[in-house]
DNA sequence: GCGAACTACTACGAACACGTATCATTATGT
DNA sequence: ACATAATGATACGTGTTCGTAGTAGTTCGC
């Protein structure tokens, strides 16, 4: 990266390189990405996300406030989501076991075909992106990536209680 | 599609670990802590981000569309911003220079107010958030993000045209 | 028990993302 | 010059995000 005019402020950080708008270009590009691919399946990305999670929890009762902490959501948009794949019959409400308030959420026999078909461009795509780095640069990226999204959700916790 | 007891594909790679994941999670929690902070201001984050352009490129002409290429967005979803921040009085639209199809928009004095109350939050919280590496780890971290990042948008591109 | 605080979910509305269709204008090929 | 394609913006509809408020069920202190 070169040295170019004297500007004083904007120069000390290449625009391009500052965090917060790589990480939106990096999300939106992704999800874009991944939209157009599965959309002749019908599904939406985060209708996959919603069938991943029940695929991989499955047996384990998982409420709709689980399935929010887990997506990083809340529970309206699991609401709305849940809805429309229940309309579809990909997913089930039924009673919780012990908490008459909660309803777990049973991924059904069309929700787990589709979210197979789905995960196989899932897959393939992420592959993609992370061929863009060496397997040692993945690695470390992987470990700063952790690290960072955690005080992203930490200072979101932080956030909300304040 | 195998018993799944011995559990012998998901152990490969923690859940936590993977990237879109990962990316997801960040996401959605730095935008939500931002939301949250700005929030008195009156401010959306995607309402933060058009003034911070618009900012940036003053005195260059700017279309809604190189809006919605700079903001990784698309230009219905900018003419659905820019309507609500021109009735604030925010932003102006006014007739592109050598365009006649094109709108070009000029941020406004209140616009320019509010950027500057906003960014003092911005820079806060990004550098909360990458506080969370050290010096060394956030150069080769950023380094690969652009990496990444880049790496989505060509997936995106490709996606399209495909 | 009883009631206050808390939790899980839903209803409703505003903001945003994005696909498709439409209209006006510009660019291109011949 | 003319027909065609491409582009910039918008209208409309669906899906997602999230705030606020409200209902039903749970937990805890007393």
């Amino acid at each position: 990266m070169r040295q170019s005019s004297p500007a004083p402020i904007n120069q000390t950080k290449a625009p391009q390189k500052r965090f917060p708008l790589l990480l939106r270009s990096a999300w939106f590009s992704l999800n874009q990405s991944f939209r157009i691919r599965i959309k002749p399946l019908g599904l939406t990305p985060d209708q996959f996300t919603v069938l991943r999670w029940l695929h991989e929890k499955k047996g384990e009762c998982i409420r709709q406030s689980d399935l929010a902490q887990l997506m990083s959501s809340d529970n309206n948009t699991i609401t709305s989501i849940i809805n429309r794949m229940e309309t579809n019959g990909w997913v089930k409400r039924a009673p919780h076991i012990h908490d008459q308030r909660a309803k777990q959420l049973i991924i059904q026999e069309a929700g787990e075909a589709l979210y197979f078909e789905a995960q196989a461009f899932a897959r393939t795509l992420e592959d993609e992106i992370m061929n863009s780095l060496s397997e040692a640069e993945r690695s470390m990226y992987l470990e700063f990536m952790q690290k960072v999204t955690q005080a992203c959700l930490d200072s979101r916790d932080a956030s909300r209680t304040a």
